[in-house]
Order: structure tokens, then C-alpha cells, then sequence
RNA sequence: AGUCUCGUAGCUCAGUUGGUUAGAGCGCUACACUGAUAAUGUAGAGGUCCGCAGUUCGAAUCUGCGCGGGACUACCA
């Protein structure tokens, strides 16, 4: 930055406030002098905290709100590194998983149907490798240049041999506890491509399509037993309940019902709409409308009232409530004629009372051998949003489903395979569904022709269809089937959006797949008990968010089918009865070697873990028999959740570094890693060492631009950091963003907000180092500490900046202490700008520019620079360069802010008086300028008596210690203070509800009144006795001065302002005396004013010839000294003529003067 | 759809265990101040505290039901 002084001794001055080149300028001396490696290397090694990196993916660029979250990171570092802990941080890359895999694809515009033909997964894999560090020398740059420290010279990369190998070993480690397994899940499926995909394949553009489905209400048997008796009237009746359907075909594996329990279901006598027979249904009561006519709104609110409370059901003697085409309300005319319309509502119960009730299989093709099946559970999932308010269960296809029915032990069939055919045992003698697909677009049309004249022809032999017009899907032919056996309720066509497989376009299915799983249900409890100890940034992150992720836990499916990632390292004999998981290279050159020996294999060196090389390696089983390698790879979260090891190569060598450094005490990313990284690493930290991974998390929240929008390239909102850091530096964005609100809110990011920030705070605090390096270097002042004057022997100002230091000391390291970055920011803004700047820098300018050195202006600018210094370490770990300057200016020659130990607040030099004086001072200051506003007094005009009303001896001392602050911060000559007993001032009173509502509670209104009608007389005796009984209605209560506020109205003849407690007075009347030295100080006020603009040095004498009217005159004769000692003049000279002058504006008159410097 | 979260002045945000006149900064308007001067002060205008209902003597604050924004998870009969 362009420094003002040419001279190098001394507190630097500069001509302007220039951040980025001062960045700039810090950035290179951190550089040359190791800054940031002495920062951790000067630290104890055995007082550490430990913090993890969570790796960005390099495969993307970095955008502002990276900026944002390595803020956090940045700053809670520096701040535990100036407490003196060694605080090392190790960067990271992501460099596996799906973005890097489809981000080649592009790039050479392949598709993954082409891996394996047109490119061997071993180039692909090449090419992945390559792709995914292209940004990282832009990364790098933009670390360096927002000033985040991290060591990005050692980071861990997650493809790298040693890392994955790390991987292998904790796996092993999992396994060998028995908590890695093998299982399977319900999972989106393309039977055309007979793969899995994943969520991420399925969010691509295009993947969700409307199509038309047959869907079905199926009608399900109730059992008649004790537990389901009482939905019968007799024996014979035919009692169903109605599940509704998209995938008909799922209906033979149907092993279960799900009802929600706090839904109302109603029984429903009524007809088949098929086969007219007379049927009872359970539907649920919101979805009644749905399926039967009801003639009106009120009609269904009619039915809900007849019907309810349930309570009273059980013993009403009320009729059931009957309506017949919506009018004839007797059971026994219940018939055919109108079949939808036709019915009786009987009972109305809710889900949890039909729990356990058995049901007849609906088509029973095969039977579960896995468990009870056919019963009515209860499901969480189940809402009344359409359907019937009943859901057809069928495990083996959907998520909800296998999840539910595992919980309730419900058996499953899938009776589907891989191909999306019906397996063999779906063999019925009318409708031929067996070794046919589940859905008519996975047919070619040949096949369709070919199924179309064999359905055409069993259909007409069987007398079902005459003469078929066209081709059935199974789910028309599995309707039809219900149909005529009255199963069915009804059914039509509807419009929904399914997701197709990206690859072939076809419909997915649900599908349950063979996967690898961690078995974290089976630490869950620990799970739950040890994130109780993690202090989460903010709470209900923790205790929300993430608390009911973990309380909902599933275990965690590892399985990708991909080919850029970890492999899973478990080999497999072909009848799956052994299994060998590798925990390290060295394990797998054994069983290599061994392998070799049986002669499943040629030798080979084993250079990659990767695929394809791992793929290639045959190993032989206890057995005998060959092994091959399961062919998934992990969930890539495995690869960052394991980095607390595998950044150190743990378990395979550097036990002791590893123990040093785990778990983390603080780690920080976006919320958008609660199931993320966040999991991971708890879910790694509990199962291998019975651990958390860290002990503090801070969430940060979203960064959003002004208008409250996501960033999106395709809007054009995106904010460049590294423009943003060049325009306003680095600093500024880092202050802006934390004290612009908690990192846990998204935050709008506004340039508007990032130059005031540049404005009032840096500015400020530049402005206020320049006042001080100014006069310093005038006064040649140096900071010795050992010369340093007391602090009781320092002036009442100094002592109360310093007692508000200590307090700002304390709360700044309190707040960082609680990772509150905000709360932290904040308090130093309002230190710097208004106590430091606005007030104490405000009132003392004369104490550093008047006279010589002195004790007095010694103590000034220590003060002054012990506020800085102090301000600028605290400041620190949010602006590391701006501090840095200031640390160095004030400190010659010094280190590095970031290596300097964090002053302690010093109990001794608080005042709590002091502050609270201070703050009288400050408030009367306000009060008294208003008034002077409201008259159109200018300041300059001295005014002689200040009246305040004192109510006790303590306030009026407390006053008269700062009464020379108010007299010249608002030009008045005294200040008289005033007691009660004058009888001048007139009081209102009011009662304090805080206080007094906890007393009398409910009697608040007729207290209230009774105390605003208080007389001045009632008022002094409640201040002189400091209680007054009270009579209200009777009763009497006893009322202390603290249960009501005193407030001054007003004193009659004086001009009267008040705030709270405090009233002051102001007497405005004008003698000649005050007018004249109103006078003379508006002169000095002008000629100073043209000492400036004619460049005059500070320190020039001058003299001064006046054309001066009588009233100048005047004052220039009367006030000569004053004048002359405040502008620097030799000589002032009244004349009548002059030959070369400047005019000035002087009380709505022009007047002519000549100044020159002597 | 579920979970979590946010909603206070034109903008960005405070607002303690509920307490009666809801605050700050910025911006706007006006006026001052002036050897910190591309700084500063004072005043004014500006609010259905997202809505409705409830609890209470009293609700921005507590409860319930909604509305709107956001995130995550899920995509389901």
C-alpha cells in the first residue's frame, strides 16, 4: 500500500485504504517468512487441537460459498492457534464417484453402455484419474488468496494406493466385526440392462416420464377369528378390505396390508360393481368419497357427525346411519339396482384397532418362506391422499414395503427375476403370466405379437374373451383375473410419472439386489448416545436433523456399481459359501501367491487397486476352490468418512500420529453434510473405535445472492470469488460474511453489505490508526512497556476504554470459544466504531494534538494503542491480513499477528461504575444535542447550565465524574443537578409489569390503574418510604419502588428531554458573554478552516489581518488568547482595508481576512 | 410426501425465562459538526412482528392450524 511517509522510522502512515494490494503485500511476507509453518511448528506438540479438512471434490471449480465455509474453518484455527495450541491441518482431495465418471463421459462423449467395448475400463479409469485434478491449481490459488491456511503441499488424495489400502484395512475391520454383510435392498432396477441405479442416475433430466398404468383396488378377504370378529355381522358375511394399486403386477408377491393407525376407516356394506354380489368393505373414511356417491359435502359431514366421537360408538344405541341412493334410509332395501350407489355404512374404527387381522392370500401362487405373511400392519407411511387408505404391501418391490414388512416380520415373495419375467411358479391354467414380462414395454414387438395370439386363443377357450382385440399387459391380464373372481373393487387407468432407466429408456422396476452393507442398525443406540456428546453449530442440527436420521437409521449400503471408485476388497467363491476380505496389499500378494501355487492365477504385481487390475485376481478359498471379487465398488462416502485413518495411511503404519490427531475437536462444512460427511464419520468413528470423530461441528447454511436465489450459472446470479477478493479482498468478504448473520442461516450475499463492511468497519479502524500514527509520529512516541503509567493514575476516559476493552477481551474469546464467529464479529464492530472511534478517539483529539509530550498525552497513546493491538488480534482470525497490518505497523519489526498468544482480559481493570457513568455521559451528550437540534442552537454557541434531576447521592456522583465530558462534548459551561425535595420536577409513574406481573398476576389491570392514578403526593412517598400500601377492592397489597417506573415529566421553564430514567434540562437563554464566545470560537472555526485549504502544516504559526464587522470585533477583543492559541497565530490584526484577502462566511456575513504563515 | 429450518422497517439483522412506546446498521430526507475530514453527529419518515385461532391480566416471544421461502431425505400404494 502507498505509504504517506517517506521516513522509515516511526508508525507507518499511508495515503489511502487500499485492502487487495495490501493482501497482496502480507500474503508474499507470510511466504518469505514461513508464516503459516512457523504458526503450527512454534506451537507445543503436545497441547493440540485437532481439526479435519473435509475434501472438496477437485473436479468442480470453487465458488463463493467455499469462500464461506473455509471461513469457518479458517477462522476457529487461527483462533485456537493464538490460544497457543498446535493446530495442524492437512488438506484433502475427493477424487472418486459418479460427477467424475460422467464428467469424462462428456468430455469424450461416450455413455457408459460404451465401457468395456469402445474404451477398456482400464483407460477409462486412466482418463478419470487425470480429469479429476484438473482444478486444482485454481483451487490452490483461491486458498492462498482468501488466506486460508491449510497445508495443500501433503494432502491426502482418496485415490491414491495408500489411501485405498487404508480403506481395505478398515473394511476389514468392519468385517472381521461382523459388521459388514452381505444383504439385499430394495433398489431401482432396469431389467433391460440388468443393473441397479443409483438415485443420482435417476434425478438426470428425462428419467422421469408420465405414463398411463392400469391401476387396481383389490379387494382382500378378512379372516374370521377373535381378532376380527367384530367387524362381522354373522358368519357368512364377506368382509374385504380395498388396497389400491399402480403395479398390478406386484399383486401376486402381496404379503401384507398397511394401515395407518391413526386413520379412520369405515365398514361399508355395498355390492359388487364385477359380479353384483353383496360385499363388505373397509375403506378409509377420507377416501369414502371416492368410491361412493355421496350427494353433497354436508352429506359426508353428516355421516362424520351421525358417526362420531368414536368413543361413543361402542355404546350408542343410535341406529346405524343408512343411506340408499342418498335417501332411503333402511338396511333391508339395500339391493341391486344401483350397485355404486348402493350402500351402508356400519362401523366406523381406526387403523390400530384392525392391526394384526388376517387376510386370505390374493392370488396364491407361492408361498413365503421367510416369514408370517397376510396380516394387516401398520405403516407410518400410509396417508390418505388417494388410494384407499389401505396400501398393498409387497416386499420385494418397494422400499416401503421390504422396510415395514421387515419390522413386522412379514414373510416376502418376489416372483420376479432378474429379467423382469415372472418366475415359473406364477403359473395359472387360464392367464399365462409365467416367464413373461411384468411390463408390456420390456416385450420387443415380435414377442408381443406372438404372446397377443396365444393370450387371444386360452381366453376364448376358456370363455373369458371371445374374441380379443388386442395385447394384454400382466397388469391388464392380473385385473382381469380379479375381476372375475371377485377380487377386484375397481379399476381404470392413471396418469403418474415413473422413472426409466437412462440407458435403454425402458421402466424401472423395484427390485431387491444383492449389496454389501455396513450393519449400522447394529450400533445405533451408541450411535445416538455419542452424537449427545458432539456440540453441533447450530443445536437443532444436531439434535433435529441429524438425531432423527440416526433415529431412523438403516443400515448403510456400500454397493455401487461403477468403475472410477474403491473396490470392494471381498472375494467370493462362486456358490457364495466362502468369503476373504483383504485387509492391505500385503495380505493380497499372500493370498496372490497362494492362488498362484493352486494355479487359478499368474503371478502379478500389484501396482493399482483399482478396476479392472483387482477384477483380474483369482484367489483360491480355504477350500481350494477359486475366488473371485465381488464386483462393486463403495459408496465413495466411505472414502471421506474414513479420512480421520487414511490420511495418515492408519491403520497400515503411523499409529502414533494417527492417535495424536483423533478424533477431530472441530470440523466444518455445509449443512448439506449432515448425511453426508457428518455421518460418515460418526458412523467410522463408533464401529471401528467406539468413538465420536469430532467433539464440534459447524453447519454452515446456504449462500444465496441478494434476492434470496440460488446461485445458478444458468441465472447468471453466480458470484466470482476470486473477482469479489480482487475487487474488495479477502478480508472484507470474510468480515461481511460472518457478521452479516449466523453461518448457520443461509445467508443473501449482497455487494452492497460487502462495502459497507469495507466502509464503516475497515475504514473506521484505518481512520482511527491513521489519527493515531500521526500524532505519534509528531510526538516521536514509542510503546515501552516497561515506562507504562498505571492505570489508576490514567484519566477517567482512559480507564473506562480500557474497562471495555477487558470486557470486549473476554466476550470476543468467550464467543469463538462457543464457535459463534458472529456474535464475535459483531461485538468488535461495535467496540471499534462506537466506543473506540465515536467516543474515545471523538473526545480526546485535543489530549493527542495540543502541546507538547506529556504524562497526560503518553497515557492517551498508550491507551490508544493497547485498544488497537488488542482489536487487532481479536480481530485476527476473521481478517488474518487487515490485523496483520495493523499488528505489524504498531509493533516495528514484529512477527506475525498469527503468532502472537491471545491477551487475557484483566479482571482487575474493569469498572463496572465507570461504564455505567460513561454511559450517562453518553446518553445526556445525545439528549442535550437533541434539544440543541430542536432549538437551532449550533454547538459552537456555548450555552451556561445543564439541569439534571438526580433521584439518589450515587447518580449524582456518578455524574459529576464525567461532568467535564458532557460540558465540552456539548458546549455548556455547568451542570447543576437537582433533587426531589426542590419540588420543581414533575413525575409520572408507571408500573413495572415485569415485576409486578409474577405478584399479582391476573390483578394486572386493576393494579395498572390504581398506580397511573397516582398523585405527585403518592409518588414522593413511594420514593421516600420506597413502599405503599395499596387498597384495591378490598385487599391490600404492598407496592415497592422496584414494582413501578419514576419517570420525569417535565420541569416547568426549562426545555426538557428524556430517555428511561434520565431527564436533563437545558437552558438556552443567551448573554452577551456566551453570544460573544459563540463568536470567537465561529471565527476559529473558519480560519481553521482556511488553514486547511490553503495547505497550511499543522504545526504553522501565522499571523491574521481582518476586516472585521462589530460584532467580530467584538469578540476579537474579548477573546484574543482563545483565538489566537486555537489557530496558531502570532499576531490578529483588525484593519480597515486590505490588499489581498479571502472571504469568509461568518454568521450570515461576509468577511474578509488574510492569513499567512509566519 | 416426511424431517429440519427461516419469515420483524425499503435492505441486512438484534430482540434475554411472555411485561405494555419492538430496536440497530445501511438506505432515504433534513439539519449540524469539523486539524480523524473520501471521517462524524442529531433528528425525521418508515412496522397488520407472514396469517388465523388459542393459552394468558398481558403474545414478536408459548400452543395449534395454515401460507410462503430454503435445505435434506424419499418417490411411495
Amino acid at each position: 500500500m502507498k505509504r504517506k511517509d517517506s521516513n522509515a522510522s516511526g508508525f507507518p502512515e499511508y495515503a489511502m485504504m487500499d485492502l487487495p494490494t495490501m493482501e497482496k503485500e502480507i500474503l508474499t511476507w507470510w511466504e518469505d517468512n514461513n508464516v503459516f509453518e512457523k504458526s503450527i511448528s512454534e506451537r507445543p506438540d503436545d497441547k493440540r487441537f485437532v481439526f479435519f479438512e473435509g475434501p472438496p471434490s477437485a473436479n468442480g471449480l470453487p465458488g463463493i460459498h467455499h469462500v464461506m465455509s473455509r471461513t469457518i474453518k479458517d477462522l476457529f484455527c487461527r483462533f485456537k492457534t493464538l490460544q497457543g495450541y498446535r493446530v495442524e491441518r492437512k488438506a484433502g482431495w475427493d477424487t472418486h464417484g459418479l460427477p467424475v465418471e460422467l464428467g469424462v463421459e462428456k468430455k469424450i462423449g461416450i455413455t457408459k453402455a460404451d465401457i468395456g467395448t469402445k474404451i477398456t475400463v482400464a483407460e477409462y479409469n486412466k482418463l478419470c484419474r487425470e480429469d479429476v485434478m484438473k482444478f486444482t491449481d485454481i483451487w490452490n490459488d483461491l486458498t492462498r488468496k482468501m488466506g486460508y491456511w491449510v497445508d495443500m503441499e501433503h494432502p491426502y488424495i482418496t485415490y491414491e494406493n495408500n489411501y485405498i489400502e487404508s480403506l481395505w484395512a478398515l473394511l476389514k475391520k468392519l468385517f472381521d466385526k461382523g459388521l459388514l454383510y452381505e444383504g439385499y435392498t430394495i433398489q431401482p432396477y432396469s431389467p433391460a440392462a440388468g443393473t441397479g441405479l443409483s438415485s443420482h442416475e435417476l434425478n438426470q433430466p428425462g428419467c422421469y416420464r408420465d405414463v398411463k398404468d392400469v391401476s387396481a383396488v383389490a379387494m382382500f378377504k378378512v379372516v374370521k377369528n377373535e381378532n376380527s370378529s367384530f367387524l362381522f355381522d354373522n358368519d357368512g358375511e364377506d368382509v374385504r378390505f380395498l388396497a389400491w394399486t399402480t403395479t398390478p403386477w406386484t399383486l401376486p408377491s402381496n404379503t401384507a396390508l398397511a394401515l395407518g393407525s391413526e386413520i379412520e376407516y369405515l365398514k361399508v356394506k355395498t355390492l359388487s360393481r364385477y359380479t353384483g354380489k353383496p360385499i363388505t368393505v373397509i375403506v378409509a373414511y377420507d377416501l369414502f368419497s371416492k368410491y361412493f356417491l355421496v350427494a353433497d359435502s354436508n352429506r359426508t359431514e353428516l355421516l362424520k357427525s351421525k358417526v362420531f366421537p368414536l368413543s361413543q360408538i361402542a355404546n350408542s344405541d343410535e341406529e346405524p346411519l343408512i343411506y340408499l341412493n342418498n335417501e332411503v334410509k333402511d338396511t333391508a332395501k339395500l339391493i341391486t339396482s344401483d350397485k355404486v350407489n348402493s350402500w351402508l355404512v356400519e362401523k366406523i374404527v381406526k387403523g390400530a384397532e384392525l392391526e394384526g387381522i388376517r387376510y386370505e392370500q390374493l392370488l396364491p401362487y407361492a408361498q413365503p418362506t421367510d416369514g408370517d405373511a397376510f396380516r394387516v400392519i401398520l405403516g407410518d407411511f400410509v396417508t390418505t391422499t388417494d388410494g384407499t387408505g389401505i396400501v398393498h404391501i409387497a416386499p420385494s418391490f418397494g422400499s416401503d414395503d421390504f422396510r415395514v414388512a421387515k419390522q413386522n416380520s412379514i414373510g416376502s415373495l418376489t416372483l420376479v427375476d432378474k429379467q423382469g419375467k415372472f418366475v415359473d411358479e406364477v403359473n395359472d391354467p387360464v392367464f399365462p403370466l409365467d416367464g413373461r414380462f411384468v411390463k408390456e414395454a420390456y416385450f420387443t414387438d415380435a414377442e408381443k405379437e406372438q404372446e397377443f395370439h396365444l393370450q387371444k386363443e386360452i381366453l376364448r377357450v376358456n370363455n373369458i374373451i371371445a374374441d380379443l382385440k388386442s395385447f394384454m399387459s400382466a397388469d391388464d391380464l392380473i385385473v382381469l383375473k380379479l375381476k372375475l373372481e371377485n377380487k377386484l373393487f375397481k379399476t381404470e387407468k392413471y396418469d403418474h410419472s415413473y422413472p426409466h432407466c437412462w440407458r435403454t429408456d425402458k421402466p424401472i422396476i423395484y427390485y431387491p439386489l444383492d449389496s454389501w452393507f455396513i450393519k449400522t442398525t447394529a450400533i445405533k443406540e451408541r450411535l445416538i448416545e455419542l452424537n449427545k456428546t458432539i456440540n453441533w453449530k447450530p443445536a437443532h442440527t444436531g439434535e433435529g436433523r441429524f438425531g432423527q436420521w440416526l433415529e431412523n437409521l438403516v443400515d448403510w449400503n456400500l454397493s455401487r456399481s461403477r468403475y472410477w471408485g474403491t473396490p470392494l476388497p471381498i472375494w467370493v467363491s462362486e456358490d457364495y459359501a466362502e468369503t476373504k476380505c483383504i485387509g492391505s496389499i500385503a495380505e493380497l500378494k499372500v493370498e496372490i501367491e497362494k492362488s498362484v501355487k493352486t494355479g487359478y492365477m499368474q503371478s502379478m504385481e500389484v501396482t493399482d487397486l483399482h478396476k479392472p487390475f483387482v477384477d483380474e485376481i483369482v484367489l483360491v478359498s480355504d477350500t481350494g476352490k477359486p475366488m473371485k471379487r465381488v464386483a462393486d465398488l463403495i459408496d465413495v462416502w466411505f472414502d471421506s468418512g474414513a479420512m480421520p485413518y487414511a490420511q495418515w495411511h492408519y491403520p497400515l503404519e503411523n499409529e502414533s500420529t494417527f492417535k495424536q490427531n483423533f478424533p477431530a475437536d472441530f470440523i466444518a462444512e455445509g449443512v448439506d453434510q449432515t448425511r453426508g460427511w457428518f455421518f460418515t464419520l460418526h458412523v467410522l468413528g463408533v464401529a471401528l473405535f467406539d468413538s465420536v470423530a469430532y467433539k464440534n461441528v459447524v453447519s454452515n447454511g446456504l449462500l444465496l445472492d441478494k434476492n434470496g436465489n440460488k446461485m445458478s450459472k444458468r441465472l447468471g446470479n453466480v458470484i466470482d470469488p476470486f473477482e469479489t477478493i480482487e475487487k474488495y479482498s479477502a478480508d472484507a468478504t470474510r468480515w461481511y460474511m460472518m457478521r452479516n448473520s449466523d453461518p448457520w442461516e443461509n445467508m443473501k450475499f449482497d455487494m452492497t453489505g460487502l462495502q459497507d463492511v469495507i466502509r464503516s468497519h475497515f475504514g473506521t479502524l484505518y481512520n482511527t490508526y491513521g489519527f493515531f500514527a500521526l500524532y505519534a509520529n509528531i510526538d516521536n512516541w514509542k510503546y515501552d512497556a516497561a515506562k507504562k503509567i498505571s492505570n489508576e493514575a490514567k484519566p477517567e476516559l482512559d480507564r473506562w476504554i480500557i474497562s471495555k476493552l477487558q470486557t470486549l477481551v473476554k466476550d470476543v474469546t468467550g464467543f469463538y470459544e462457543d464457535y459463534e464467529p458472529t456474535k464475535a464479529a459483531r461485538a468488535i464492530e461495535k467496540f471499534v466504531d462506537e466506543d473506540l472511534s465515536n467516543w474515545y478517539v471523538r473526545l480526546n483529539r485535543r489530549r493527542f494534538w495540543k502541546g507538547e509530550m506529556s504524562e497526560d498525552k503518553q497515557a492517551a497513546y498508550e491507551t490508544l494503542f493497547e485498544c488497537l493491538n488488542a482489536v487487532s488480534q481479536l480481530m485476527s482470525p476473521i481478517a488474518p491480513f487487515f490485523s496483520e497490518w495493523m499488528h505489524r505497523n504498531l509493533n516495528e519489526g514484529s512477527a506475525s499477528v498469527h503468532l502472537s498468544y491471545l491477551v487475557e482480559a484483566d479482571e482487575r481493570l474493569l469498572d463496572k461504575d465507570l461504564e455505567e457513568r460513561m454511559e450517562l455521559a453518553q446518553r445526556s451528550c445525545s439528549l442535550i444535542l437533541s434539544l440543541r437540534k430542536k432549538e437551532k442552537i449550533k454547538v459552537r454557541q456555548p450555552l451556561s447550565k445543564i439541569l439534571i434531576p438526580v433521584v439518589n447521592a450515587k447518580t449524582q456522583a456518578q455524574f459529576e465524574k464525567v461532568e467535564s465530558y458532557i460540558l465540552s462534548e456539548v458546549n455548556v459551561k455547568a451542570i447543576e443537578y437537582i433533587s426531589d425535595a426542590s419540588g420543581v420536577v414533575k413525575k409520572k409513574i408507571k408500573p413495572n409489569f415485569k415485576e409486578l406481573g409474577k405478584r399479582v398476576g391476573s390483578k394486572m389491570k386493576a393494579v395498572q390503574n390504581a398506580v397511573l392514578a397516582f398523585t405527585a403526593d403518592d409518588i414522593s412517598q413511594i420514593e421516600r418510604d420506597q413502599k405503599y400500601v395499596l387498597n384495591l377492592e378490598g385487599e391490600s397489597f404492598e407496592l415497592f419502588l422496584a414494582d413501578v417506573d419514576i419517570q420525569t415529566e417535565d420541569i416547568p421553564g426549562w426545555l426538557v428531554a428524556s430517555e428511561g430514567a434520565l431527564t436533563v434540562a437545558l437552558d438556552v437563554t443567551l448573554t452577551d458573554a456566551l453570544r460573544q464566545e459563540g463568536n470567537a470560537r465561529e471565527f476559529v472555526n473558519k480560519v481553521q478552516n482556511l488553514r486547511k485549504d490553503k495547505d497550511f502544516k499543522v504545526l504553522d504559526r501565522i499571523k491574521v489581518k481582518v476586516i472585521a464587522n462589530d460584532m467580530l470585533k467584538e469578540a476579537i477583543v474579548n477573546f484574543h488568547d482563545y483565538i489566537a492559541n486555537e489557530i496558531l497565530a502570532k499576531e490578529i490584526e483588525v484593519v480597515d482595508t486590505l490588499d489581498s484577502f479571502d472571504e469568509l462566511e461568518y454568521n450570515e456575513e461576509t468577511i474578509k481576512v488574510y492569513v499567512a504563515v509566519v
